[in-house]
Formats: C-alpha cells, structure tokens, sequence
DNA sequence: AGAAGCACTGTGAACGTGCACAGCCCAACC
DNA sequence: GGTTGGGCTGTGCACGTTCACAGTGCTTCT
C-alpha cells in the first residue's frame, strides 16, 4: 500500500510490530497459519497489507536450503531448438505451471562446453531446486551430472540412455505415428514412405518404430528417408524419396516442420497435395493450420505435457520417486490427407 | 572435485580453514581479489577448487540486498508473442548476454490481471534487480508501476507513452521502413501499398511513418492496410487491399510473418511474386529465408538489440541514468522484389 | 487439588555471506 | 628510535528468515 519513498522494505519485524505479535507467529501464518489464534491470524493478515510486505525469498532460502525456483534448461547444440515452434508453447506452459506455484522459472542455456560448466556448477551448486530439461540427443553429457548430483529433474520425451534413471514426460510417439500410418492405409494409399526424425532422439527412433510396427511385413527400407527436424532437412528428405521412390503416394514426416519443407519440395516437383501424394505430420504446432494445403498431423498435447512435468518435478522435489508420464496423442484431420 | 555423498555444501569458512586464511580474505578473493597477498590468493585459489566451493548467492544476496538476476517480462495480452519467431530469437540472446555476466534470467509472464499482480509484487519485492520489458501495445499499466516504484527497466522497441521515462533499445523503424520503400521504387514499382503492424505499436506506427515519409505527395490511403503482426492478419490484409485496388504492384509489409501471410493470399488469387507483385518484409525472422518466393526484408539485428538491452540494463541497475539506443537495419535483397 | 494435556505464543540460535573496523607487520621518514 | 603510513589480515555484526524449544494460560482428567 505505502510508497516506496526510497525507505527500506518491510521485513516480517516490521509486520509483527504492527500486529503486536511476535515474528513467529507472523511465520507461522506465512506457512499455512497452522497453530494461530484466529485474532492473531487476522491482524496478522492486516498487518502484511497495511505494510505492503512481501516475504524475503533470499532470507526464506538461506535457512530453508531450498531455492523455490526451478530451472529450465536447453541442451541442443545450436540454436536448433529456437526454431521448433514446440519450444515456445513448452517453455510457457512451464512458465504458467511454475507461477501457479510461485516459483519463477530460469531458462538456462547449455549448448557450448562452457555453458554447459557454467550451468552445472549453478544447478548443482543448489540455487535451483529441480530442473526441467528440454534435451533429446543421446548422451547428453549434462543428464550424467545432473543424475550423478542427485539433482531432481524431469525430462520432456524419453531420455535416450537414461530410461528409469530419470523421470519423463512424453507423448505416446509408437502409438501416435502408428495412428498416422494406419490412417494414411485407410484411405488406400499403398506406398507410404517416411521422414524421420534423428535417430539419436526419441521422437527419431519411436515414431519410426510405429511407421515399422504398423506396416509389418510390407515394411521397405526405400521409403525410409531422414531428417534433422529443420525445415531444409524436410525439404531434402523430400527430394530424396521422390527420386528414390517416384511411385510413393504418401509420406509420414516426423514432425510439422519438417513436413512444412516436404511440403515445398512436393510442390516444387508438381505433386499435388493430397491428391497425388498424401503428407501427415507430428505435433500440430502452430505451423500445420497455416500451411497450404492445412496438414493433417498429431497433436502433441504440449500444454499438458508441461503441466506435468511441473508437477511431476515439484513431486521428485519433495522426495517422491521418478516417474514416466507418457500422454496420448490426436489424430487431426485437416487437409493433406 | 569431491564428490556430493550427502554431505553439506562447503561454505566460505571450510575454505578459509583449508587455505589456512580468514574468512574475510577469502571473501575478498572472491570480490576481485584486492588487497590480498600473492600467496593467500593461490592458497584460497586452490583450496576453492579442492573443496569445490561455490559462493551461495541467497547468502549474498541477503547481504548485499542485490539479487544478480533479472527478469525477461512479456506483456502481451495473449500467447501471440509466442508465436512472433523474435522472440525466441530475443530470448535466448538476452539468456546468453546475461550468462556471460553470470546472471540468470528469469522468465515471467504478465498477460492476465492476476499474472500482472504476481509479477509486479514479485519485481517491486526487489527479487530481481531490473526488468527486460518485452511489451509493445501503448498503455500498458505494468509499465506505470515499475517506473513509479523505481524498478530498472529497459524496454525493447520505443515504449508508446513514456518516452524518455524508460531506456529502450530498438532498431530504427522510420529509416528501415523508408528504406523498403525506395528499394521497390527504385526497382520500377509504382503503386506500392502497406501491410502495417497495429497502430498502437512502435513498430505499427514507425513502419507507416517511414512509409509515408518515402512516399511524400503521392501517398495515398486505399494503399493502406491493418495488420495484427499474425500470419492470418497478414492473409486478410492482403485480401483487403487486393480487393481496394487490384492495380497494386508491391507491398510492404511490416513483419516477416504477416508477409508470410500475404503470400498465401497472393498465390491464392494467382499474382505472381515478384512477377505481378513485389512483396517486400521486416525483421528477417528465419521464415524469411525459407518462404517461396525468399523474402526481401529489412533485416532487425536481434542479437545486437538484445546485448544492448543487457548492456543498458546492467548500467542502470549500478546508477546510470536510463540511454535511448537505436540501431540500424539492413536491406536483405533477396527473391520477393 | 494437582497433574496432564492442548492451543497458542515468544525467543534465541542458526543459515552463509559482505562490510566496517581494528589490528598487525614492516618499511620509510623525521 | 619513535611515529607515520601502507599493505594485508582477522573479527564481529548485520542481513531477514525458519525452526526448535521453552513457556503460558486454560481446560480436563484422575
């Protein structure tokens, strides 16, 4: 309520004064008010506004040995990541998940050895209490540390090398792009090709592995081409199973944008979309509504998948166990297919 | 070095044991290491590296009564700052900026009422020592309180309506803008029309102005069109003003990703580009790039205007007085013109 | 009536730092 | 030879909070 006229900020002293009780109380009513008079807790409650106090979170974590933030962390080589359009719907969903909480969020970025060094010493140091790591990349030297440091974390997709060692929350990626495929058969395509992922992420291996698992027999090495979920990456993979295979009348890209750039070569070649050649993407980014002609693809549920990372890293925090999340995926019809 | 089996962090006081020093010289080492003796120096050196420690900064902090962190504010109503390809390009240069100043960087988003109280009392709590304002829409109240309760802040992109009351870093739209316009002049266009940004955005208003600038006399008002900086925006301007004056032979259009729009448009109602239409962009997003045709655009340099803003910011936060910094764009000639 | 419990309150000691201050040693000066 | 002063060092206090503990007053049970 009261100006800031360059005077010193309240401190919980300041408040019990006001109230005319002691700091314990005032703490106690800070955490949950448990064991106070009810007149005590209201004047109490007034005091806080009268003076505008906030608690000191420097104080609060010196004693308490918790930092109350939480850090989340980008490990991909390059700048990669800022331009999967899925990023920015995760790191905000954190975002809004960690407010609810009154925890900020740190974005930390380790993509350089340096970087790496530098964020390691932070997180382990204890100024974070838990991290959410945004890797994929097998052998992520920094999920080692952080494992080896016992510091709490939560991995979005499966943590290829890790699986069991750290918790995760994932979409349902077999399933999902079996779902794909299978829809792609039902409306008699006959010769579906396939643009992965890298093999080096779960989102590489496991959509792949649903491509395999629900063609079965009928299964051809030719119609398998991969990507690095760039957009040029679609673009070329595109290009090569086009000479490789001029017959295929259906691809399965393993991610929106990549599909964004199959869609320019299709284009660029004269092959209708979907009449000459059907595309299904993954992830329903924001992109695959804008696209021409609109893409049919999985939604990933990315809200919620960062919903519960939160949670599940406030649990680990807290001294629960590990877990692995894994989420189903949604056909979304539009018009590539 | 040693590894973490459970046991407590080392403090200031382990390493003054180790290095058979005073707590004080340690600290002192820590702070720059004036006034220590050669020997202490390599002593409390070695003995930091062999017991592992690292400064607790809430300790510090409580102390020196500065956070060292800063927050990255975003004040968009909706998640449409998340869809901006700049952003994330913004971010993560800010994220890197502040890393090199060993900084972390807190991420806080203040789109709702509620969002916008949490985060004000957090700021004006003083648990972070300045803000990043990523905002753009005039009139926004967060603003009013960071300046009122003295909280450094330095905006990005001319903050509409408190001019010279905060520092900003933004690059030059007017001259940007103007520039585009000669280009597609000078390249034989005669009946160039606009895509603007909202008008209640520097980048909205400063864009048209330079546009009305190059254009001087023979500016004329059915070439103007609104847009909302969305691809769909973009789309639907272009419609508008192809439906006004279907005898337009370029456009300029104030962001990458509306351009990106009216390309749909374009092709949709068979113009050409640059055949029939010229269509010239702003930012050079990395969409710009991979659009068909490439996009001619006026190139904003991010990286820069994000250090910058870094730059400002620490300066402010130790006295400075706030600074306006403006900083060139470039013409990025490629297939769109 | 005294003991024992319950509901609540106040107090002192941490937590790990930086900073002001006082003190030390040694060289240089009068 | 005492005084000054500069280079370096150690010590006590403060920062704002939580937590354990010791009360206090009041009810209830033996």
């Amino acid at each position: 309520m009261e100006q800031n006229g360059g005077r010193r900020r309240p401190t919980i002293k300041d408040v019990a004064a006001v109230a005319g009780v002691s700091r314990g109380t005032v703490s106690r009513v800070l955490n949950g008010g448990h064991w106070v008079s009810p007149e005590a807790l209201t004047a109490v409650q007034a005091a806080i506004k009268s003076t505008g106090y906030a608690a000191n979170r420097h104080a609060r974590s010196l004693v308490t040995g918790r930092a109350n933030s939480v850090a989340f962390l980008l490990t991909e080589p390059q700048q990669l990541l800022f331009e999967d359009p899925n990023f920015s719907v995760l790191l905000r969903g954190a975002a809004d998940a960690l407010a609810k909480r009154d925890m900020p969020l740190l974005l930390m970025v380790a993509g350089t050895a340096a970087e790496r060094r530098r964020v390691t010493d932070y997180v382990t140091a204890g100024h974070v209490d838990g991290v959410l790591l945004i890797s994929s990349h097998a052998g992520n030297p920094v999920v080692g540390t952080l494992l080896r440091d016992g510091v709490p974390t939560v991995a979005c997709g499966t943590p290829l090398g890790y699986e069991g060692k750290v918790g995760y929350v994932a979409a349902d990626d077999v399933t999902g792009a079996r779902e794909m495929v299978r829809h792609l058969r039902d409306t008699g395509r006959q010769r579906i090709a396939t643009i992965t992922g890298p093999l080096d992420t779960p989102g590489g291996v496991q959509r792949l592995q649903g491509y395999r698992d629900e063609l079965g027999g009928s299964y051809d090495e030719s119609l398998v081409a991969h990507g690095d979920y760039s957009r040029l990456g679609g673009q070329r993979a595109m290009a090569e199973l086009l000479e490789r295979r001029p017959d295929l009348d259906a691809v399965f890209v393993a991610s929106d944008l990549m599909a964004a750039g199959a869609l320019i070569t299709l284009a660029a070649q004269g092959r209708r979309v979907p009449g000459d050649v059907a595309v299904g993407g993954f992830d329903d980014s924001y992109l695959a509504a804008t696209l021409t002609p609109a893409l049919t693809t999985m939604r990933q549920p990315f809200e919620r998948i960062s919903s519960e990372m939160v949670r599940l890293l406030t649990d680990v925090i807290n001294g629960e166990q590990p877990a692995a999340i894994t989420l189903p995926t949604t056909l979304i019809h539009r018009d590539s297919t």
